[in-house]
DNA sequence: TCATTTGTTCGGATTCAATTCGGATATGCC
DNA sequence: GGCATATCCGAATTGAATCCGAACAAATGA
């Protein structure tokens, strides 16, 4: 047996509403106290149960935060997966803006509790856990691209795609996040549908 | 007397090298053991001196991760604002590779001190710290158009400014930190200089 | 139905890192 | 040299994370 397997899978329903309660607990205690102040003893009184159960799912806090992180990353996989061979048949800017309006409205549901859990967890968690994130919108480029014929000329579709999908998921997040913005998140949504899209005008014009 | 003043500003020579052997220690910590790794026995053993000394200077073990943070921040600024004037009489793809290059090579200094600083700077710095970054990058923007007169006609500066600075910056750390990126650095600077170039060009030519 | 086994919860006991504090040592100044 | 102040030290304190064994609940099967 692995030996970090003290952990148990929950089977009762009774299990299963525990866990579900502790990592909504852990949602709620992030918005109320920041990281820092997130401690066991919190997210065990939110979520109504005793410290002690905290451990019987998950290894330790850390384990916490990754399931919430798998919560969100999942809420966005679900919202974009089923949408594609419609979003495939859009304009680019219009695409654009539909992702990041629907993204901004996933991180604002529930008070900001997503938005929240980004902003400290961000990007940079040591292991890249926004992979499927990554992979899926890697796969509405390449089926976006297969779509529209004409673009199968772009060169450097990797890089170009690390771009968009960083900047766009790091600009937006830095975006809600900031306090005081200084500028409009329409302005925002503008300003990335226009950059892709003078890209993509750009490159393809080159050569014609 | 501010309450928070328990703290000493170093006056002797011996007190400021021991400040700097800890903000120091502090890097070499973080590139070590990780951040939940990093404990003040750890800086203080690193830095050759006692945990109660940490706290000579330092109200609690996140200020040292705040004086670290202006380092870097410190760094950035002192690489960039002297070069300025020469920076704004280059052409725009040359100059997003100039200043990414230097970028990464700074990050890249000591085995990478501080791009694994940086890494984790986003969990450490709910404010948004990298702010000087900004305004100097902002400021450079505003110089630049400054100096090419036809850029006045651009749209909306403000925002494609706040897009193109954090875009820039987190996907170049989340690329140097990438295990196994899949795409090259050059053609990731290769890309981010199109996406502004094509940007400019678009945006101009857009009513000609 | 009840006995037994297995899943679940509890909360005090333990461990370990952050921070404090009073005393020891070094430095600068006269 | 001797005083005042700056600096440093490290054991003691505090509080959060984690562990663990006992209590409780659900499922099983006769």
């Amino acid at each position: 047996m692995p030996p970090s397997s003290r952990q148990r899978r929950p089977t009762q329903p009774r299990a299963k509403a525990t866990v579900r309660a502790i990592v909504e607990a852990g949602f709620i205690s992030l918005s109320r106290h920041g990281v820092e102040g997130t401690t066991t003893r919190h997210i065990a009184e939110i979520a109504g149960v005793s410290v002690g159960s905290l451990y019987e799912y998950f290894a330790n806090k850390e384990e916490i935060f990754d399931a919430m992180h798998q919560h969100v990353v999942g809420e966005v996989v679900e919202m974009v997966q089923p949408r594609i061979p419609e979003l495939v048949r859009m304009e680019i800017r219009p695409l654009v803006a539909e992702l990041l309006y629907r993204f901004r409205d996933l991180l604002e549901r529930d008070d900001g509790r997503y938005l929240r859990y980004m902003s400290y967890a961000a990007y940079f968690a040591p292991r890249n856990q926004l992979e499927p994130i990554n992979r899926l919108l890697m796969n509405l480029l390449v089926q976006y691209v297969m779509h529209h014929p004409d673009l199968t000329r772009l060169g450097n579709l990797p890089a170009m795609g690390f771009i968009m999908i960083n900047g766009g998921i790091f600009t937006v997040i830095r975006h809600l996040t900031d306090p005081h913005p200084t500028v409009a998140f329409d302005d925002l949504v503008r300003g990335l549908g226009d950059m892709v899209g003078y890209f993509v005008e750009g490159e393809l014009g080159k050569r014609s």
